[in-house]
DNA sequence: ACCGATCGTGACGGCGCGTCAACTTTGCCG
DNA sequence: CGGCAAAGTTGACGCGCCGTCACGATCGGT
């Protein structure tokens, strides 16, 4: 009997209403932003404006851009971890685990505006801006070269693009791993992306060390 | 006769002499700070700072901050590259291709300060602070159902970290040659990431359509 | 020794950031 | 209803960074 009156907490009171809308409308206006300019050239003002509100209420909701940004890709979350947690759950071995998972993923990348914004924004600092004649340059020889071990039949006629982008993804998250932790030598690091691109998931080195529960 | 006097345009005159010396100044100055800070968190007031410039001087060198970072990497390019190159120029099938390119490219990391810089760089936006409750959550999920694999045998007992890691930057570089380029839809995406997975290079899939030259 | 060209200097206008004191709206209770 | 405290909104403000530019110093050639 004594909670009868729990209504929902987003239906008591026009102040609710009114806190619940004004923050759907600086996450909408800044998702249009961040399509529109990219994440890294959008002010925080540029998402006020985009809003009716004052400078001084956007901080009453976000602390910053990056804030904003976070409650945009929460609520993606919440839509896109079901669907592929589905896809693991619904595999009976590894390959459907992980056929399952890339082909959703990649799925919403397409269709989804906040997953494309998040693609975006982790390529325009590193790729956008970094190619200088001389890293250019690198890359174009790595591609030269693969392209020829392709036609030597060395290589299996795979899109050259794709694998030079798996081989820096790889290359550049492994890497961050071994940064982050201090049990991971290169040698260990090498090991690992070499055989992943060897033979698969199915050539990976035994973990290298034992590490506490 | 007319060219005798023709020296290394570096040792004509104090002039060329303090620019080169201004700019090496400034690009030294950068690394120490961008290694300090961290790249975004670093102004160009910063780098002037811990130089003994006026604020003008930076600017008859680089454009922002973002320019002295690419006149570091070329710098360092410069170095990498032959390294990389001799490594796959040596290799006498795509095995060693393979193996010594993330060989000497992870050595890199680990000892060179500049490629450290980069790397560091290329997480600190994506994953220091996209690290909202939602999104850790499908990471853990992820996770967990990755180390519930390898406990069943499912998958070999590898590090389930260096898997994610390898798995996301799979799935962020090749969703964005996805976004970049018109011939590459989601299924194609998902097929050549999957294939590369289970079964390494030798898997992957013919590239999907024909290209021109 | 002189002069033109080149480069260094730091003050300045412009702008985005985050704050805060004044004001308005809402919810509640007599 | 009326009045009041709490909660929320507003925009002007101070701050620091950015990139520029007019001025002065320095260098190289004659």
């Amino acid at each position: 009997m004594s909670d009868v009156f729990e209504l929902t907490k987003s239906q008591r009171g026009k102040r609710e209403e009114t806190k619940a809308s004004n923050r759907q409308a600086i996450i909408d206006a800044a998702r249009n932003v961040f399509a529109d300019l990219g994440y890294g050239a959008t002010t925080v003002r540029d998402i006020i404006r985009a809003t009716e509100l004052a400078s001084g209420t956007f901080y009453n909701y976000f602390k910053s851009k990056e804030e904003v940004f976070q409650a945009l890709q929460d609520e993606t979350a919440l839509r896109v971890r079901p669907r592929l947690r589905a896809e693991r759950i619904r595999a009976r071995g590894f390959e459907e685990f992980i056929t399952g998972t890339f082909r959703s993923y990649f799925d919403f990348v397409k269709n989804d505006q906040t997953t494309f914004i998040a693609v975006r924004r982790h390529r325009e600092i590193p790729r956008v801006r970094i190619d200088t004649p001389e890293v250019i340059a690198g890359f174009d020889e790595l591609r030269a070269d693969i392209e020829t071990a392709i036609e030597n039949g060395v290589l299996p006629p795979a899109d050259p693009d794709l694998l030079m982008a798996s081989m820096v993804g790889v290359a550049f998250e492994v890497a961050h791993q071994m940064l982050v932790r201090d049990d991971i030598s290169a040698d260990d690091a090498a090991k690992f992306a070499t055989a992943l691109f060897l033979g698969g998931v199915q050539a990976l080195p035994k973990k290298p060390k034992a590490k506490k529960r």
